[in-house]
DNA sequence: ATTAAAAATGCAACTTTGTTGCAAAAGTAT
DNA sequence: ATACTTTTGCAACAAAGTTGCATTTTTAAT
């Protein structure tokens, strides 16, 4: 898994098994409070942010100042940069956000003179385990 | 203007200019910028959140957390609640962030189970004024 | 126009979040 | 096993956001 050509290390070991054992999008709270006992708040930081850098992991834009993190599906690893097409959901009720993988974002046309290099779909409302 | 059944107070009134006066979103930031000499970081807080709550601003999502505000439309305000369905686009250039208001963000199918209740569509690339 | 009630502001103190430099520790490759 | 590179933890900050409360400003009613 970490053939990204970087140190394997006990903290990126655990952080990412914070991922996969994850049905959800994580903050960086979210994983400081499962193992900020064990790691420094600050080698979380670097950590994600390593890890956004090797397409390991996205961001998922918000409104609540709480970026999130979820795990990259293997093109964007392979290829290294993002193949992140896909919509994200956040629940008002349990408040988690998922990635919908099958759900593609549509195409948009912009104004002449706007060029587009990223796109970034956030859908709020009730998911399917809420209602 | 502010008869949204809200005092009209010299800050608001300044922070409401500080909107009209720009061509693109504002995080908490721009504001204090430009006026923490004369009111207090606190009073903008809360003036930003008032102003949310009064359908008088919506924010827009990020990943760099500053999340930013922009003026609604007429609509927004005299329903009471959020119109907002255009595009969002930010400019890797100059950084700033503008409200596509023609370009309506396009309908998805969600899986079966999840009900939509707001979408939010960021496009990262390069505005009109930068190339 | 005055005044009483309601709402908003400023201040202080505090919590949380994020950043940086540097020495120690752990990982990698020979 | 050793030398080199990378990562980590610590400390010290800086920035961002929150809360309670006394004071001031708005509002609405007389």
């Amino acid at each position: 898994m970490k053939n990204s050509a970087l140190s394997v290390t006990a903290s990126r070991k655990r952080i990412l098994d914070i991922f996969l054992a994850a049905d959800n999008a994580l903050a960086h709270q979210d994983i400081e409070t499962k193992c900020a006992d064990q790691y420094d708040r600050v080698t979380i930081y670097r950590t994600l942010q390593t890890f956004l850098e090797r397409g390991i992991i996205h961001n998922i834009p918000s409104t609540d100042n709480m970026v999130r993190y979820a795990l990259c599906n293997e093109a964007c690893i392979t290829t290294g940069h993002h193949h992140d097409n896909h919509v994200h959901f956040r629940c008002d009720q349990c408040g988690k956000t998922v990635c919908l993988d099958d759900v593609n974002i549509p195409a948009v046309n912009l104004p002449k003179g706007y060029t587009m290099k990223e796109i970034n779909m956030v859908v709020n409302g009730i998911c399917k385990s809420c209602k």
